[in-house]
DNA sequence: CCGCATCCGAGATGATACTG
DNA sequence: CAGTATCATCTCGGATGCGG
């Protein structure tokens, strides 16, 4: 593996997409990057993710407060779809002032470290990105 | 780098995210993460990438009929999105049947494999997520 | 303090018809 | 063949008020 390393990488991905758009349409496997991506896509999912891998737990309001312009509803809509997928954690503490924290599962910790691989590339590609969107904008726009 | 490897790389997974959230929210760096997920977030732009990493070149009607489900308007709208960005290549050829070929770009490959990393994690943790939803389904639907 | 229910506007998506 | 234009729809997200 020390030869046409770039060549043998580009046959992989190239087989690795065919897998992944042969799979029937109609299961939870359809695609498996798609279920992710319609998980952690929306508008708020990853920013709760990314507050909660930066510390150990958080409440309900600090989360709040953390995650800039986010609304109360939106932030509890988006607990509740990381709690069904077993990403967060939710504990609920039966004081008198209520008292719930939210954390990272080990599950959700894994993907947090996908999420910060794609991170990477999208740190080391912004530029590309950047420059082709000015380019298409001379001629587009 | 054999002892204590998971803790390590929990602490830089938090560093890393720490670091994401702490960017001020108002340039293009604020999230290079979130600026990839609102372009492949949406319900075309991965399946498009799929397919024509998966292939050299689609015609437009022949990606057409590979997407299942899309519109032509779709298509069109994320194509152009994808070729904005650099990630897709348009090539027009001047014939009595027009012809249009789409093709991957360097930094669209690179992108499908940074997503095919996101997928493997997906297809690895795929059953633990349904089990979630199980388990959840139970108690709340 | 935490969170749910309702209502509503904006933007994304889809169906259809038409053009180079 | 490869789009564009227009209209209808549909889901998401925000504001507000109520309940545990």
């Amino acid at each position: 593996m020390e030869v046409t390393t770039a060549d043998t990488q580009a046959t992989e991905i190239r087989e690795a997409a065919k897998k992944i758009i042969t799979v029937p349409p109609d299961s939870f496997a359809l695609c498996p990057v798609r279920d992710i991506l319609d998980r952690i896509g929306d508008k708020w999912s990853l920013l709760s993710i990314l507050h909660l891998g930066s510390t150990d737990s958080l409440r309900f309001n600090e989360l709040r407060k953390r995650i800039t312009g986010i609304s109360q509803r939106m932030l509890t809509v988006t607990l509740r779809a990381l709690e069904t997928d077993g990403l967060v954690a939710r504990t609920v503490y039966a004081e008198v002032p209520p008292r719930v924290e939210y954390a990272l599962t080990g599950l959700g910790q894994s993907l947090l470290a996908a999420v910060i691989e794609l991170g990477n590339w999208a740190a080391a590609h912004a530029p590309a990105i950047a420059e082709a969107r000015e380019r298409m904008g001379r001629v587009a726009a």
